[in-house]
DNA sequence: ATATTAAGTTAGCGTCCGCTAACTCTTTTG
DNA sequence: CAAAAGAGTTAGCGGACGCTAACTTAATAT
């Protein structure tokens, strides 16, 4: 008998595509403004029907970034929490930056919401940097 | 005999895709390399396969961006300049915006490419605007 | 003139990520 | 307690956009 190696391994490196990005980031929101998050809120405030978000959740959840509570809430791992916090701040940051520039409030937020995805990490950090100094005076 | 009227109208209004925005600028920066553009060389440019690049252009022809000259190369349309142009100059804009910003070419070159096609006019604008007056002084 | 290389196309695959239809299961309500 | 409403799932569609394999056609070199 052999012990057959499977060529499938633990753990493939997935990384997180945008969209997961945004449903992580949307589950710290729901989770900070009612306590809990729930697939179908998560469907009402990103405009998504109940399908699609199950299948991410359910995504999500085979990749170790969320998991469900006794309940059936979902609840963001540390992987996962990690991820939607960065997300959050770019968010906050990248809003209040594109508003000191004199950009409307509400462009500023949908524009943020698209750049937080793809932005480098050295950029965010000069950016968060002149939004501190703008700030000083 | 009865006419039948289509159901499909003449124009279907197609938003072009980021991926075709890229397509775009390629190649007018291959256009002002080289003073032509082909295909192979826009799969040089980008990365890409050939038939990737193929495909990329059957569409941008049918859908009115690009047309054949007699020797089969690749010429913009007037509607598919505006917007190789267009995303030029963002793209142009955006480096230069954050590089004053204290970041490395490379990295503002890439953040750069991502953000020209996500980013509003309004705030491409303002970021235009602030890039002139920190020229200025 | 033939062999090689280059340009471009076709066919078909795979992933991401929206969608609707239709179902189950639970909870609420009259 | 039966009906309605709400949450969540499964199955399957479709489009955008990468890819390889394999082909044709045209240009170049020996």
């Amino acid at each position: 008998m052999f012990r057959i190696e499977t060529p499938v391994p633990e753990v493939i490196f997935m990384k997180l595509m945008e969209s997961g990005e945004m449903y992580l980031e949307t589950m710290l929101l729901l989770k900070n403004k009612y306590g809990y998050v729930r697939a179908t809120d998560i469907a009402y405030e990103m405009n998504y029907s109940k399908p699609s978000v199950s299948r991410a959740v359910s995504i999500l959840k085979r990749d170790g970034y969320i998991i469900n509570d006794e309940h059936g809430m979902i609840i963001l791992t540390d992987k996962g929490l990690a991820i939607a916090e960065k997300i959050y701040d770019r968010h906050q940051t990248l809003t209040k930056y594109l508003i000191s520039l004199g950009i409307s409030e509400e462009t500023a937020q949908n524009d943020a919401c698209r750049i937080e995805h793809i932005i480098s990490q050295e950029s965010f950090d000069r950016i968060k940097e002149a939004l501190k100094k703008s700030g000083e005076d």
